[in-house]
DNA sequence: GTCTATATGACGATAGAC
DNA sequence: GTCTATCGTCATATAGAC
């Protein structure tokens, strides 16, 4: 029997390469046998590891989303007021873009429903519901105007989330952690009670 | 000879009908074989209009891209500053989502390039350009405050964006036109000189 | 567990009769 | 121009030897 970690060590070289693959050339035309090529794995050996490219797609997107979540829970626990952690999410999401393109591109440019049983969309997954608990915090407290819930939510995201797609696709100078401030003064000027 | 009309009757006929597949199952997810069925009509005949299923995607998205640009044309000629240019183009973006969720969903919905040749991103077409336009004859104007511009772009037109993404996500309670004034006010309030 | 070889089926596209 | 029938290709997934 296999040790476990060299287990272990093959299944992320796996999810490494179909990441690659699937934010490069897009998940329906990114092949099992690209997969298996990219691994250094014959197709037998892939499919031992996984039923099916959709279990790929799968755990990919759910090891990223629980990554996100686990961060945003810390976030939460360090910083007190809504106006401080909203900052503080912005920045990870800034950081992990230019630190770890292909995940944020999974994650958010990714039309999940097209190959994936799951989700109804990435903006009912744990992490965006903990950002909108967060909001809804700061509209009680009185840090936010108290206007439609999903109106400030995307008030406050919605710019930067942009910000990542256009630098995803290529069309921003700079790295995003140096449109931080600015993009975040106008996130809290459209808010801010 | 075939009249003319009755042509353009069926070329459309199956433009449509792609539109409906392609934004309900995705490019990849539908095959050349339902368009037929759904068009009723055989597959040489498809073949007829369209040089292959790429094609349709293509003029689909050129159809749509056009008419939005012109829609902006129409807008910027209507009116004079960037502030009210902004607004009536989100509010006709809202509303055009509402009448015709398919267009809008194809338009900023669907990674076009994991299926056609063209296109950076939907961001460097033609009806994002003018959208940039009016944003920076804004800032030259003091109508704007003089960040960033691509902040500046993304703080009016992120938010908004992402309602629309929410929306065709079925996320959102009531149509879109019904948040126009809020989002606005956050819009603006994020840029105002 | 890992490999090679292959079964199975779907899809895009074409050929050729009418 | 329109149809039916079909070809070639390729991708997913499995079988079976080692």
């Amino acid at each position: 029997m296999m040790k476990d970690e060299k287990k272990q060590e093959r299944q992320e070289k796996i999810l490494v390469e179909a990441l690659k693959l699937f934010t490069e050339k897009g998940y329906f035309n990114t092949s099992v046998s690209d997969i298996q090529t990219a691994s250094n794995l014959s197709v037998g050996t892939l499919y031992n590891y996984f039923h099916n490219k959709e279990a790929i797609a799968v755990t990919l997107f759910s090891n990223i989303e629980n990554c996100l979540y686990e961060a945003l829970c810390a976030i939460e626990k360090k910083h007190a007021g809504a106006c401080d952690r909203c900052k503080a999410i912005i920045r990870h999401l800034y950081e992990s873009t230019e630190r770890n393109a292909a995940s944020m591109q999974y994650l958010f440019y990714t039309k999940h429903r097209e190959f994936m049983e799951v989700e109804k969309s990435v903006f009912t997954s744990l992490p965006f519901v903990k950002m909108k608990e967060i909001v809804l915090q700061g509209q009680k407290d009185g840090e936010f105007r108290k206007i439609e819930p999903d109106v400030a939510m995307m008030a406050i995201f919605g710019g930067p989330i942009r910000m990542i797609y256009q630098r995803i696709d290529g069309l921003l100078a700079k790295p995003l952690p140096q449109y931080l401030e600015e993009s975040w003064e106008c996130a809290w000027r459209s808010v801010r009670a």
